[in-house]
DNA sequence: TTGGGTGTTGGCCA
DNA sequence: ATGGCCAACACCCA
């Protein structure tokens, strides 16, 4: 599920949830999330410490504290949810964060496909965003098409690889290929400049509107709406949609107007 | 009950 | 450089 719109939801309830409040405890309750680092060492290093304004790269979010900066990534079922103390612990709540009587931050995720890591200082922030290619958000028109260019392989395969363009995942990528009218299959290196310049365009119009909802929602007249639909059918011109695989993931697009 | 599917990533192999 | 397959994990569904 998180993708750039839903981290950057996440990124403004870490901001909104704890920003400038001092880190009381904080309870792991599934070690299984921690990477390289030990409750007890993560503990030392944030315990006391105020976070800071929260930033985020791609998928990854960047909670810092003023000293070492918590790294997190939500995989495909990670969330950070602002609860009460109080509130039921749940299941798939890993780590929590007290940050005042009646504020604790969580970490949510069921799968655990990815979690915490701990950066002492900049250079190990650097080396966990080493291999991230540019913030779909911040990226030039000038530099996304660079990185488009110098692709051989699908348009939806250089979309959705993170060390290319950092951000899209499986259900942006298709509805942003659907709006531009780009088969997910096209070559990226092929595609015409005025081909570039309107998947810029609808990438970037896609995520103004899904940063400000907060997730890609399934929305009827988007291809989010239709794509689990059982006989799917092009919200724009009602032709059949087709399913198939690309880039090692399960793909919608509409063969009459992409 | 079991096998196959799922919005994440990285590693290995050809 | 690229694509395919798998693993990590937990859950859903036929």
């Amino acid at each position: 599920m998180p993708e750039l719109p839903d981290v950057e939801g996440f990124r403004k309830v870490l901001g909104s949830c704890a920003k400038g409040r001092i880190i009381q405890r904080v309870d792991v309750r599934d070690t299984g999330v921690l990477h390289g680092v030990s409750t007890r060492r993560l503990r030392d290093a944030v315990e006391g410490r105020r976070f800071t304004e929260p930033e985020r790269h791609g998928k990854w979010l960047l909670a810092r504290t003023g000293g070492p900066t918590l790294m997190l990534h939500f995989g495909m079922t990670g969330e950070l949810v602002c609860c009460h103390p109080d509130d039921m612990v749940e299941a798939h709540d890993r780590v929590l964060f007290t940050v005042a009587r009646d504020r604790q931050l969580r970490y949510r995720d069921q799968r655990k496909l990815q979690g915490l890591w701990l950066a002492d200082d900049e250079s190990e922030v650097a080396r966990l965003l080493e291999r991230q290619g540019p913030d779909a958000m911040a990226v030039s028109r000038k530099e996304f098409e660079d990185v488009l260019s110098a692709r051989r392989g699908s348009v939806k395969t250089a979309l959705t690889d993170q060390s290319v363009l950092a951000g899209l995942g499986n259900l942006l990528a298709d509805e942003i290929l659907w709006r531009a009218r780009l088969r997910p299959t096209s070559r990226a290196s092929d595609l015409a400049e005025a081909d570039c310049r309107r998947l810029y365009t609808h990438m970037r119009r896609t995520l103004r509107s899904t940063v400000a909802a907060g997730c890609v929602p399934p929305r009827d007249s988007w291809l989010t709406g239709h794509r689990d639909d059982p006989d799917p059918a092009c919200p724009r011109c009602g032709h059949s949609l087709r399913r198939s695989r690309v880039a090692g993931r399960g793909t919608v697009w509409c063969p009459q107007c992409q």
